[in-house]
DNA sequence: GTCGACAGGAAAATAATTTTCTTTTAAGAA
DNA sequence: TTCTTAAAAGAAAATTATTTTCCTGTCGAC
């Protein structure tokens, strides 16, 4: 288990108290949109500006530290960059998730009829969560 | 092959020349981004407003004639809506293709690990086009 | 051809994001 | 620990993106 601290300056970032906190919200929430960050860090800083949040989410993504996760109808989410996965997101609940599966056989049935090589996929899958089915 | 003025109207939009060119434009170009598409207006209508831009692609993707279509490092393009598909980005050109490929089985395999029910689903693919695999 | 609902355009309003500038602070050096 | 400096925070302004308002003009049913 990695400290936060730790992570910041893995990825060349001063460890200040509004990135730390920023971080570990990322790693409670796991996905959370600029809006509700903002309104979390005024929790614990008060006079936290929204500039902040941006230059740091920025400064975030250019060190790979975390990144944009653009979901259909709804305002992008940030997460923690870490090993390839998709997006479930819930319908009712507007949940979002993380799932690891194998993406190689689309990903060659792609390439085979596109001619593309592929680099990175984006996949989201919308519908309804398990809690939310049993309502 | 539907006539443009048809498609407007079966999905109760009356037909302007705006709407026309829009519609012809997404026909034309596959998918546009507002800017690029006000850009291409305003040749032909000097005096097109951006609001009648915005006005126009959301009353569009209310009636379900058009939908956004998000992408990640760029601004949301713009498509008219037809059987499901796959969006394949070129990292070098940046062209913006779709791809008819099966989905069912990522998806089957999504459901079963997740618990989903699966609605919808968004994928977009990031490479090199085979017109920049030349190069 | 007439009329009413709705579309277009201009401008203002609102929202989202970035930049600028000044003050404060993290963190390495002394 | 204290000193120093580059960089971060915060406030405000600037920029960009999108929506709303309001007035005029036009599509299309009659």
């Amino acid at each position: 288990m990695k400290g936060t601290a730790e992570l910041l300056k893995e990825h060349q970032l001063k460890v200040t108290p509004q990135r730390l906190k920023i971080v570990k919200m990322l790693e409670k929430h796991g996905h959370i949109n600029i809006e509700d960050l903002y309104k979390e860090m005024l929790k614990e800083f008060p006079s936290v500006s929204l500039a902040t949040i941006y230059k740091n989410i920025n400064q975030m993504i250019e060190s790979g530290l975390i990144q944009e996760v653009k979901l259909p109808e709804t305002k992008s989410v940030y997460e923690l960059i870490k090993e390839p996965h998709l997006h479930m997101v819930c319908d009712k609940c507007h949940k979002v998730e993380d799932i690891v599966i194998g993406t190689e056989k689309i990903i060659e049935e792609a390439e085979k009829v596109s001619g593309y090589i592929i680099n990175e996929s984006f996949i989201t899958l919308r519908g309804i969560c398990p809690d939310c089915q049993k309502r």
